[in-house]
Formats: structure tokens, sequence, C-alpha cells
DNA sequence: GGAACCGATGGAATCGATTACACGGAGGAT
DNA sequence: ATCCTCCGTGTAATCGATTCCATCGGTTCC
């Protein structure tokens, strides 16, 4: 592969004002400038990034860990982060932490090495020692949805308190009393958060929120099921069951329909995280939406901020209700525009709850 | 950032000596081994990826340019990539091309300036500049699911001849015999294939494949429902559809019901690509199953071969039918355990069409 | 007319690693 | 005792860029 040594060569100049030339620096003539031209055209030159990292100490790239890509919300929020950060001049590369520290120091620690400008998180847990690490080393770096608390990095994530009450006032509405909750993670803030919400909306209305209607998952849909199943199992099953993510709301449903029983007939069903499959189901389900774009946009913007030594600061973003049918006939308003869409026809069998 | 020069003097050491204690050489005596090890502790020292890359003139780093992240397939395809690389020692860097050819020139470019060892490809369409000239140049290279005719490049992908056979047995065997399909991009060869292999099947069986059946879509899900409408408004619409990637699938279960149809008593769907969603979709989507990890695997390692300096040979790996319920009452074999616990409570109400 | 200045260019140092080559000293063979 | 190996180590070149500093010819200013 050609190298600036070759151009040089090829246009009858030295590297340095080759190089010039390149980067546009303004003391280079302009037949200089065309020759330079001329030489990198017949070449085919491309300058090396590895070579111009090591001397700028710069890569222009920024690194995202995440916690699951399988998940349709973090891949969405990767693709906006990428987005971004290719229309502010960078690259991104992703590493998969798949829920587990081990491998959510594994990719920090390569990005690290990579020598990336920035680091986007989102972390699986308390916190992996090779990331605390590098936010004590001054390392750029900015939390996006969930973050780790007490350690001084920006956060960028979605409030999802309203939006929770919302679907409280929604379901309180349609007359649902027993709500059950299917918990992320203890160890995640979003984990956390979600039920705190949630009990909170609970309080407002007079409702309390039982130890057996908290369901404990790890945002997968495996343990939404299992969650789920243990709630029907119960002498008094909820009337509602709200998923802490999507994921494990689509094991609830499994749950549900492998009982014979209907949503939102026999009990309803919401969940947090909003995703383009949601409208596809049969019921289309109520969701808690994430502005996941602006989430995206807004982190790598922080990030960016960071890498130039400014501020970069904590950005939140509210997050909205979007009813369907899920939790049953919708109300007169926040309905989207899919929920009369993809209304099915009519079921002309009464509510009943068939006992297995 | 400590450097090599400052473990150095830390132990007391050559850079060189500390070089080679890093790497295993084997002429290091266990006292400088030892020191070196104490002065890499003491001062948090790691290696400088991008300073080794210059000199060794490999980044143990592959590039990945995807059609789109946001298709489950494609996301499933890059995890299981990351995964292999990932026990090889290579790091894997995405690039979403989202089914733009400037954009996946844009990527491929970036991938090579910062000279990536090796590139695996999904191209968007018949190639673009770009990728043509890093595959003329000698650019270690594999192009996965799709590939590019005439372009000496090793292809790693998955044969549904034989599926789609099956799935037209299965169809044909339900009584089905006006069979649609909605298919993808003519300038992917996934586009062409699919449509391909669909009228092959179909000749077996007698049957022909009418221009009118033949629906045009672009790998998403709008296209799927715009191409699935203009079949029912037909005189004789199908009694099947057979979308030619998931996302259309998708679109095409929406515009049915829509309408009001039901799916399968109305209409029959099947998809190509299977992903975890068609479980818990209602009613679960009959479709073929590529194998997508063992592919992720194999295009990784072909294209390790490759940069060795070996062969690397191409691979294709049979796809196969997974019965669900979407196009009737499933026959007595190759259905998935979840076909019947996924079983809601029968329909009262007779088979019929509703005129709109 | 000479000093100061300016624009364009080249030489060479530098970033942080790897590695060919040289060298000194210990140990074995003769 | 002498020479040859071989081991462990250091010196320095190198990868491909960027950038400081020096140089040189030509203006401009006083």
């Amino acid at each position: 592969m050609a190298s600036i040594k070759d151009v040089a060569a090829e246009a009858g100049l030295s590297v340095a004002t080759v190089s010039r030339a390149l980067n546009g620096h303004p003391s280079v003539s302009p037949a200089a400038r065309h020759r330079v031209r001329a030489a990198v055209e017949a070449l085919g030159y491309r300058p090396n990034a590895v070579a111009r990292s090591l001397r700028t100490d710069q890569t222009r790239t920024l690194g995202l860990v995440i916690s699951d890509v399988m998940n349709p919300y973090f891949t969405e929020l990767a693709r906006s982060v990428e987005e971004e950060a290719r229309a502010l001049g960078y690259s991104v590369v992703i590493g998969n932490a798949d829920e587990r520290p081990d491998l959510q120091d594994h990719h920090v620690t390569t990005l690290l090495d990579r020598r990336i400008d920035g680091l986007l998180v989102s972390p699986t847990d308390g916190g992996s020692p090779g990331m605390l690490d590098a936010a004590r080393a001054g390392t750029p770096m900015v939390f996006v949805d969930r973050w780790i608390p007490g350690v001084d990095v920006p956060v960028v994530r979605s409030d999802g308190r309203a939006a929770v009450r919302d679907l409280v006032a929604h379901l309180h509405g349609l007359g649902h009393r027993r709500l059950a909750i299917i918990a992320g993670p203890a160890a995640t803030t979003t984990g956390r958060e979600r039920v705190d919400a949630f009990r909170e909306a609970l309080g407002a209305y007079g409702l309390s929120l039982p130890g057996a209607y908290i369901g404990q998952g790890d945002f997968q849909a495996e343990s939404g099921r299992r969650a789920t199943e243990r709630f029907l199992d119960l002498p008094e099953p909820p009337d509602v069951v709200f998923a802490a993510d999507n994921l494990m709301a689509l094991g609830a449903l499994d749950a549900v329909r492998a009982r014979g029983l209907r949503v939102p007939e026999d009990i309803a069903l919401a969940a947090f995280d909003d995703i383009p499959w949601f409208v596809h189901t049969d019921p289309p389900v109520t969701a808690i939406a994430q502005p996941t774009r602006d989430l995206g946009q807004a982190a790598v913007r922080a990030l960016v901020e960071r890498i130039a030594g400014r501020a970069g600061e904590s950005v939140t973003l509210p997050a909205r209700l979007v009813v369907r049918r899920s939790c049953g006939e919708p109300g007169g308003s926040g309905g989207s525009p899919s929920s009369v869409r993809n209304r099915p026809t009519e079921s002309p069998s009464p509510v009943q709850r068939s006992t297995p």
C-alpha cells in the first residue's frame, strides 16, 4: 500500500509538503497542491490512520459498550450513536457485554488499548474494575441508559417516572387494581428505578405493591416467562403485568398464552421500552417509549464535549406512554394510529378464564 | 499514559528487553522478566495497540459491513461473528450500511484506512466501487450471506433451496395452490435466489409463479405491507404469501390484519429468516431458519485463514424449515415445540373472508 | 540599499512499539 | 589456556504520519 513517501516521490515534493497539502494547511502553493492531488490519484493513496493516530494521539474513534446487542432497544441505541458519531467525524467500535461483567471489562480494556478517544457505557452491573479504573484515570466517558452512582461521569438517560404514572393512571382507569411488575437486575439502575417509579405511582392511587407482585427478572425473555408463571400460580393473580423491558414482556406474553389465557381479557400486559415489534404482536403491546434516537445523539454530543475538554453535561429526557390494546380498550387519548389499524375483528366469545 | 519507556526506566532495563519480556520472547532472564512484571504492575502499563499496529502492520481487528443492523438476522450474525473473532484474538468493528451503497462504501474506506486485517461484507447492492477496489487490491475478504458474482472472494452463506422445497411441499399438503412471494431487491443475491428457489419448487408441483404473485420489496417492513396490499387487491388473491425476509413478513402480517383478515384462516404466511419474535407473534410464523451462528463462525474462520495467507474456502450450510401455525394446522412432522405451546384457544367463528 | 518580513518548502525529530544486529561475558570443547 | 557458542541485553533503525525549525527567494518598508 502506497505511503506518504511514495506520494512525495511521485509529486517531487517532500513528505512535509504533502502532509500539509493533505491537511489543508494554508501555506502550500496551488501548484504543489495540484501535484499532490495528482500523485494521490495516480497511486490510489489513502492516509494510514494508524500512523496518524500514533502521532496525533487521537483516533477519532468512540467506544460503545452495551449490555446486550440482541435487545432491540440497544440495537437502536447503537445505531443512533453511530449515526451521530459519523456526522461528527467519528467512528464507533461496539462491544457487546451480553450482561456479563467480565465481558464488559474485556471490551473496556481492549478499547482503551486501542486508544479510543472516548467511551460510552451502559454498565452491566455495579461497575467492573476495569471500567472504574478508566473513569478514575480520566478517560473521557459518558454513561447511557444505565449508570453507576457515585462515579463522576455524565449520564444520558431517560426518566420514566411521568410515563409510569401515566401508565398506572391508564390501568387504574380501566379498572385494574392488582398490578404486578417484573423487575430487572437490582445491580442495574434501570432495574431498580422502574420498580421504584411503579411503586410510587401506585401509592398515588392508594394501591400497594406486595412482594408477591414483584417478579425478579434479568432483562431476558426467559426470566419474564418464569416470573409470569409464578404470578399466575398465585391464589390471587394480578390483573396486570408490567415488564421492565421488552424481552421480559415477550416472555410474559408467551407464558400467558401457554396457559390458554388471553391478553388483555384475562390479564393485561405493559412493557418498558417500546420496540417496532410491539405493533405487530397480537394484541399490540402498550409500552413506555424512550426517545432512543435522541438519547444516542445526546450521549455522543456529551462525549465529544468531554473529549474537547469541556463539561459535557448529563441529559435526562422524558419517556412517554404509548397506549395500545394489551391493557384493554384504550381511552380517548394517547393511542397511536397503529392501535386503530391493528384492531382485529371483534371476538364473539365472552371474557372468560379457562382453568387448565 | 505510561509508555514502554517508562516501564524500561522503572525496571532499569532497555525498552528492547521490556518488549521481549512482554511478548514472551525466550531469551529473557527470569530476573528481568520479573522486574518487568513488577514495573508494569506499578505503573498500570498497557501496551499501545496503535504503536504496535504501526510497527507490525497488523491490527488484529476485523471489519464487518452489514446491510442493516436493525434486522434481527444481521444482529445475530454480528453477534456470532464477534464471539468467534474474540475467541481467535480479534476485535470486530461493525459498519452498518443501512442498505445504502454510499454508506457501505464509507464504511469500507474507513475500515481500510484503519488498516483492519480483514473484511467481512454482506454487500448491499451489486458492489460499490470502494468495495470492489478493496477486493481487487487483495484485502483479505469474505462475503457473508450475500455476495457478488464474478468477484473472487470466498462466500459463506446458507442454501435455502431444500428448505424452500420443504416449505412448498408443506403448503401444497395443506391444500394451498396460489402461492405468492415478496422478493428482495434484485441487486442482491439473496433477493434473486429466493425467488428462483421458490419458482423451481412450485414447478415440481406443476404450479407456476405468475408475475402478479411476485411482489417487489426491499427487505424492509413497509415494502412487505405494500406488496401484500397489492396481493389482496387482486381479483384472485393468493392463498399464501411467502416473504423473503423477516421484516417484510411483519409488514405483510400487518397488512393482512389491517383488512380484518386472519392468518392462517384467510391467508397463510411464511417467511425467510427465522427470528425469536416469530414464536411470540399470533399466530407463530412458519419460517426458514438459517444456521446464523454457524455462518458467523465459518465466516470468521475463513477470513482468518485468508489473513494467514491460506485459501479460506467458501462454505454453504443448509437452511431448514420450521413449521409453526401461520400456514394452517401443521402436519405430523417438523413442528417446533413452541408450535404446540403457543396454540391459543380455538376460534369459535368459521373461516370467512370479510369484504372491505 | 539594507533590514525585516512573509510565503513556500525541506530536514529532521517525534509518537510507542518491534526487531535486526552488535556486544560482552559465561561456559564448554579442544 | 584459547577459541567458539550461546545467552542475555542494549543500540538503533523502522513503521507512516505530523510538525517544529531552518532556509531561501522575493517583497515591502524605512
